[in-house]
DNA sequence: GTGGGTGGTTACCCTGTGGTGAGCGAACAG
DNA sequence: CTGTTCGCTCACCACAGGGTAACCACCCAC
Protein backbone atom coordinates (compact mmCIF):
# COMPACT_ATOMS: atom_id res chain seq x y z
CA UNK A 1 0.00 0.00 0.00
CA UNK A 2 1.15 2.97 1.40
CA UNK A 3 -0.60 5.61 -0.74
CA UNK A 4 0.15 7.83 1.93
CA UNK A 5 3.11 10.19 1.02
CA UNK A 6 2.57 13.44 2.85
CA UNK A 7 5.25 15.52 3.76
CA UNK A 8 5.67 17.60 6.68
CA UNK A 9 6.13 14.83 8.83
CA UNK A 10 9.20 12.45 9.38
CA UNK A 11 7.46 9.52 7.70
CA UNK A 12 4.43 11.04 5.99
CA UNK A 13 2.71 10.10 9.00
CA UNK A 14 1.29 13.10 10.57
CA UNK A 15 -0.88 11.57 13.76
CA UNK A 16 -1.51 7.95 14.59
CA UNK A 17 -4.71 8.06 12.38
CA UNK A 18 -2.43 7.92 9.13
CA UNK A 19 -1.08 4.93 10.38
CA UNK A 20 -3.95 3.01 11.34
CA UNK A 21 -5.70 4.39 7.55
CA UNK A 22 -3.00 2.60 5.93
CA UNK A 23 -3.47 -0.56 7.60
CA UNK A 24 -7.24 -0.54 6.90
CA UNK A 25 -7.24 1.38 3.74
CA UNK A 26 -8.50 -0.96 0.83
CA UNK A 27 -12.16 -1.44 -0.05
CA UNK A 28 -13.02 -4.92 2.06
CA UNK A 29 -10.76 -4.44 4.60
CA UNK A 30 -12.62 -3.68 7.47
CA UNK A 31 -15.46 -6.17 6.32
CA UNK A 32 -12.52 -8.74 6.26
CA UNK A 33 -11.74 -7.67 9.61
CA UNK A 34 -15.69 -7.77 11.02
CA UNK A 35 -15.93 -11.12 9.06
CA UNK A 36 -13.24 -12.95 11.12
CA UNK A 37 -14.21 -11.12 13.96
CA UNK A 38 -17.65 -12.80 14.51
CA UNK A 39 -16.35 -16.06 12.11
CA UNK A 40 -13.10 -16.97 13.53
CA UNK A 41 -10.64 -19.17 11.84
CA UNK A 42 -12.08 -19.55 8.81
CA UNK A 43 -11.21 -21.11 5.32
CA UNK A 44 -10.69 -18.88 1.98
CA UNK A 45 -13.79 -19.89 0.37
CA UNK A 46 -15.96 -19.66 3.45
CA UNK A 47 -14.62 -15.82 3.97
CA UNK A 48 -15.41 -15.22 -0.25
CA UNK A 49 -18.77 -16.72 0.45
CA UNK A 50 -18.82 -14.37 3.46
CA UNK A 51 -18.11 -11.15 1.32
CA UNK A 52 -20.58 -11.70 -1.08
CA UNK A 53 -19.16 -9.81 -4.29
CA UNK A 54 -15.35 -9.86 -3.57
CA UNK A 55 -13.53 -11.30 -6.05
CA UNK A 56 -10.82 -14.35 -5.50
CA UNK A 57 -7.87 -11.97 -6.77
CA UNK A 58 -9.00 -9.13 -4.60
CA UNK A 59 -9.45 -11.04 -1.34
CA UNK A 60 -6.37 -13.03 -1.71
CA UNK A 61 -4.56 -9.82 -1.79
CA UNK A 62 -6.10 -8.08 0.99
CA UNK A 63 -5.14 -11.32 3.42
CA UNK A 64 -2.10 -10.89 2.04
CA UNK A 65 -1.28 -7.53 3.06
CA UNK A 66 -3.20 -7.81 6.37
CA UNK A 67 -0.92 -10.76 6.86
CA UNK A 68 2.16 -8.71 6.39
CA UNK A 69 0.69 -6.18 8.46
CA UNK A 70 0.12 -8.35 11.02
CA UNK A 71 -3.24 -8.41 11.64
CA UNK A 72 -4.10 -11.74 10.33
CA UNK A 73 -3.28 -15.12 11.00
CA UNK A 74 -2.95 -17.45 8.10
CA UNK A 75 -2.64 -20.96 8.91
CA UNK A 76 -2.05 -23.81 6.02
CA UNK A 77 -2.56 -27.49 6.71
CA UNK A 78 -0.75 -29.61 4.56
CA UNK A 79 -3.75 -31.37 3.28
CA UNK A 80 -5.77 -32.77 -0.13
CA UNK A 81 -7.96 -30.74 -1.00
CA UNK A 82 -5.78 -27.74 0.34
CA UNK A 83 -6.88 -26.25 4.30
CA UNK A 84 -6.06 -22.76 5.00
CA UNK A 85 -7.03 -21.04 8.12
CA UNK A 86 -7.49 -17.14 8.68
CA UNK A 87 -7.80 -15.63 12.28
CA UNK A 88 -7.20 -12.05 13.94
CA UNK A 89 -3.98 -11.54 15.62
CA UNK A 90 -4.15 -10.09 18.78
CA UNK A 91 -3.00 -6.81 17.22
CA UNK A 92 -5.99 -7.40 14.59
CA UNK A 93 -8.49 -7.86 17.40
CA UNK A 94 -7.62 -5.27 19.13
CA UNK A 95 -7.76 -3.27 15.97
CA UNK A 96 -11.14 -4.13 15.54
CA UNK A 97 -12.25 -2.99 18.57
CA UNK A 98 -11.03 0.38 18.20
CA UNK A 99 -13.15 0.73 14.96
CA UNK A 100 -16.33 -0.40 17.34
CA UNK A 101 -16.52 3.54 17.93
CA UNK A 102 -16.80 4.62 14.25
CA UNK A 103 -18.95 1.88 13.35
CA UNK A 104 -21.38 3.29 16.51
CA UNK A 105 -21.53 6.46 14.55
CA UNK A 106 -21.93 5.11 11.30
CA UNK A 107 -24.84 2.91 12.96
CA UNK A 108 -26.40 6.04 14.06
CA UNK A 109 -25.89 8.45 11.38
CA UNK A 110 -27.46 5.77 9.18
CA UNK A 111 -30.50 5.26 11.37
CA UNK A 112 -31.22 9.09 11.45
CA UNK A 113 -31.04 9.02 7.60
CA UNK A 114 -33.65 5.81 7.93
CA UNK B 1 -18.08 9.35 -3.59
CA UNK B 2 -19.61 5.93 -3.16
CA UNK B 3 -17.06 3.95 -4.52
CA UNK B 4 -18.96 1.33 -2.31
CA UNK B 5 -20.95 -0.69 -4.14
CA UNK B 6 -21.30 -3.83 -2.18
CA UNK B 7 -24.19 -6.54 -3.19
CA UNK B 8 -25.68 -8.58 0.21
CA UNK B 9 -27.05 -5.46 1.98
CA UNK B 10 -30.02 -3.75 1.25
CA UNK B 11 -28.11 -0.44 0.39
CA UNK B 12 -24.54 -1.82 0.06
CA UNK B 13 -24.05 -1.22 3.03
CA UNK B 14 -23.24 -4.41 5.71
CA UNK B 15 -22.51 -2.12 8.98
CA UNK B 16 -22.03 1.08 10.22
CA UNK B 17 -18.12 0.65 9.21
CA UNK B 18 -18.97 0.91 6.26
CA UNK B 19 -20.95 4.62 6.49
CA UNK B 20 -18.22 5.78 8.37
CA UNK B 21 -15.52 5.08 6.06
CA UNK B 22 -17.61 6.26 3.28
CA UNK B 23 -17.01 9.84 5.09
CA UNK B 24 -14.02 9.72 5.87
CA UNK B 25 -12.85 8.02 2.28
CA UNK B 26 -10.33 10.65 0.87
CA UNK B 27 -6.95 10.89 1.24
CA UNK B 28 -6.73 14.30 3.53
CA UNK B 29 -10.31 13.75 4.99
CA UNK B 30 -9.23 12.69 8.32
CA UNK B 31 -6.54 14.98 8.75
CA UNK B 32 -8.76 17.79 7.86
CA UNK B 33 -11.18 16.75 10.36
CA UNK B 34 -8.00 16.20 13.16
CA UNK B 35 -6.82 20.39 12.13
CA UNK B 36 -10.39 21.14 12.55
CA UNK B 37 -10.33 19.60 15.89
CA UNK B 38 -7.08 21.05 17.10
CA UNK B 39 -7.55 24.89 15.51
CA UNK B 40 -11.16 24.96 15.33
CA UNK B 41 -12.42 27.91 12.65
CA UNK B 42 -10.05 27.59 10.22
CA UNK B 43 -9.81 29.70 7.03
CA UNK B 44 -9.80 27.87 3.71
CA UNK B 45 -5.65 29.26 3.66
CA UNK B 46 -4.84 28.33 6.94
CA UNK B 47 -6.20 24.91 6.64
CA UNK B 48 -3.95 24.44 3.33
CA UNK B 49 -0.74 25.53 5.61
CA UNK B 50 -1.92 23.03 8.64
CA UNK B 51 -2.06 20.23 5.65
CA UNK B 52 1.73 20.26 4.31
CA UNK B 53 1.56 19.02 0.79
CA UNK B 54 -2.50 19.26 -0.20
CA UNK B 55 -3.45 21.25 -3.46
CA UNK B 56 -6.14 23.21 -3.59
CA UNK B 57 -8.01 21.56 -5.40
CA UNK B 58 -8.36 18.65 -3.47
CA UNK B 59 -8.70 20.54 -0.20
CA UNK B 60 -11.63 22.52 -1.63
CA UNK B 61 -12.93 19.29 -2.78
CA UNK B 62 -12.80 17.25 0.20
CA UNK B 63 -14.37 20.23 2.20
CA UNK B 64 -17.33 20.16 -0.03
CA UNK B 65 -17.94 16.96 0.03
CA UNK B 66 -17.46 17.26 4.04
CA UNK B 67 -19.73 20.01 4.17
CA UNK B 68 -22.51 17.91 1.88
CA UNK B 69 -21.86 15.12 4.53
CA UNK B 70 -22.63 17.58 7.74
CA UNK B 71 -19.63 17.19 9.30
CA UNK B 72 -17.93 20.63 8.54
CA UNK B 73 -19.72 24.04 8.53
CA UNK B 74 -18.96 26.61 6.02
CA UNK B 75 -18.94 30.41 6.81
CA UNK B 76 -18.72 32.89 3.81
CA UNK B 77 -18.03 36.37 5.30
CA UNK B 78 -18.80 38.60 1.95
CA UNK B 79 -15.90 41.13 2.61
CA UNK B 80 -12.86 41.90 0.21
CA UNK B 81 -10.56 40.24 -0.07
CA UNK B 82 -12.73 37.19 0.72
CA UNK B 83 -13.17 35.29 3.85
CA UNK B 84 -14.63 31.82 4.56
CA UNK B 85 -13.88 30.03 7.69
CA UNK B 86 -14.44 26.52 8.19
CA UNK B 87 -15.70 24.22 11.82
CA UNK B 88 -16.31 21.11 12.84
CA UNK B 89 -20.41 20.55 12.91
CA UNK B 90 -21.63 18.76 16.26
CA UNK B 91 -21.75 15.41 14.08
CA UNK B 92 -18.03 16.26 12.72
CA UNK B 93 -16.60 16.29 15.83
CA UNK B 94 -18.66 13.22 17.08
CA UNK B 95 -17.02 11.52 14.27
CA UNK B 96 -13.77 12.95 15.90
CA UNK B 97 -14.00 11.26 19.04
CA UNK B 98 -14.81 8.27 17.43
CA UNK B 99 -12.13 8.18 16.18
CA UNK B 100 -9.83 8.71 18.51
CA UNK B 101 -9.50 4.96 19.65
CA UNK B 102 -8.27 3.84 16.11
CA UNK B 103 -5.92 6.86 16.52
CA UNK B 104 -4.41 5.24 19.68
CA UNK B 105 -4.19 1.61 18.19
CA UNK B 106 -1.85 3.57 15.40
CA UNK B 107 0.03 5.68 17.90
CA UNK B 108 0.62 2.24 19.71
CA UNK B 109 1.86 0.50 16.35
CA UNK B 110 4.09 3.42 15.26
CA UNK B 111 5.74 3.72 18.44
CA UNK B 112 6.03 -0.46 18.76
CA UNK B 113 8.06 0.17 15.20
CA UNK B 114 10.42 2.84 16.22
C1' DG C 1 -12.74 -38.92 -18.57
C1' DT C 2 -15.40 -35.37 -16.69
C1' DG C 3 -16.91 -32.60 -13.22
C1' DG C 4 -16.35 -30.50 -8.70
C1' DG C 5 -13.97 -28.48 -4.85
C1' DT C 6 -9.57 -26.79 -2.80
C1' DG C 7 -6.56 -22.13 -2.70
C1' DG C 8 -4.77 -19.62 -5.24
C1' DT C 9 -1.90 -17.00 -9.70
C1' DT C 10 -1.51 -14.36 -13.93
C1' DA C 11 -2.61 -11.11 -17.51
C1' DC C 12 -5.29 -7.52 -18.86
C1' DC C 13 -8.48 -3.49 -18.63
C1' DC C 14 -11.08 0.40 -16.52
C1' DT C 15 -12.46 3.78 -13.49
C1' DG C 16 -11.90 7.09 -9.88
C1' DT C 17 -8.95 9.73 -7.27
C1' DG C 18 -5.73 12.79 -6.73
C1' DG C 19 -1.95 15.81 -8.65
C1' DT C 20 -0.47 19.95 -11.97
C1' DG C 21 -0.84 24.35 -13.46
C1' DA C 22 -3.31 28.08 -15.04
C1' DG C 23 -6.72 31.67 -14.38
C1' DC C 24 -10.18 34.87 -12.08
C1' DG C 25 -12.33 39.08 -9.73
C1' DA C 26 -11.90 42.56 -6.50
C1' DA C 27 -9.23 45.60 -3.60
C1' DC C 28 -5.23 47.44 -1.83
C1' DA C 29 0.04 48.34 -1.31
C1' DG C 30 4.04 49.91 -3.48
C1' DC D 1 0.72 49.58 -13.43
C1' DT D 2 2.47 45.68 -11.35
C1' DG D 3 2.12 42.55 -7.56
C1' DT D 4 -0.17 40.40 -3.72
C1' DT D 5 -3.93 38.32 -0.96
C1' DC D 6 -7.90 35.32 -0.91
C1' DG D 7 -10.81 31.41 -2.16
C1' DC D 8 -11.68 29.17 -5.19
C1' DT D 9 -12.64 26.85 -10.53
C1' DC D 10 -11.34 24.48 -14.75
C1' DA D 11 -8.94 21.38 -18.04
C1' DC D 12 -5.93 17.98 -18.28
C1' DC D 13 -3.21 13.87 -16.92
C1' DA D 14 -1.17 9.84 -14.34
C1' DC D 15 -1.48 6.04 -11.67
C1' DA D 16 -2.95 2.57 -8.55
C1' DG D 17 -6.57 -0.17 -6.94
C1' DG D 18 -9.93 -3.00 -8.05
C1' DG D 19 -12.70 -5.89 -11.39
C1' DT D 20 -12.80 -9.86 -15.15
C1' DA D 21 -11.61 -14.09 -16.64
C1' DA D 22 -8.68 -17.76 -17.59
C1' DC D 23 -5.66 -21.06 -15.71
C1' DC D 24 -3.02 -24.43 -12.36
C1' DA D 25 -2.12 -28.79 -9.48
C1' DC D 26 -4.21 -32.00 -6.78
C1' DC D 27 -7.57 -35.50 -5.43
C1' DC D 28 -12.18 -37.63 -5.23
C1' DA D 29 -16.77 -39.15 -6.93
C1' DC D 30 -19.41 -40.34 -10.67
Amino acid sequence: MATLNRPGAPDGHICGIDTAMEVIGGKWKVLILWALHEHPYRRFGELRRLLPGITEKVLASHLREMEADGIVGRVSYDEVPPRVEYSLTEDGARLNASLEPLAAWGRERADRQG
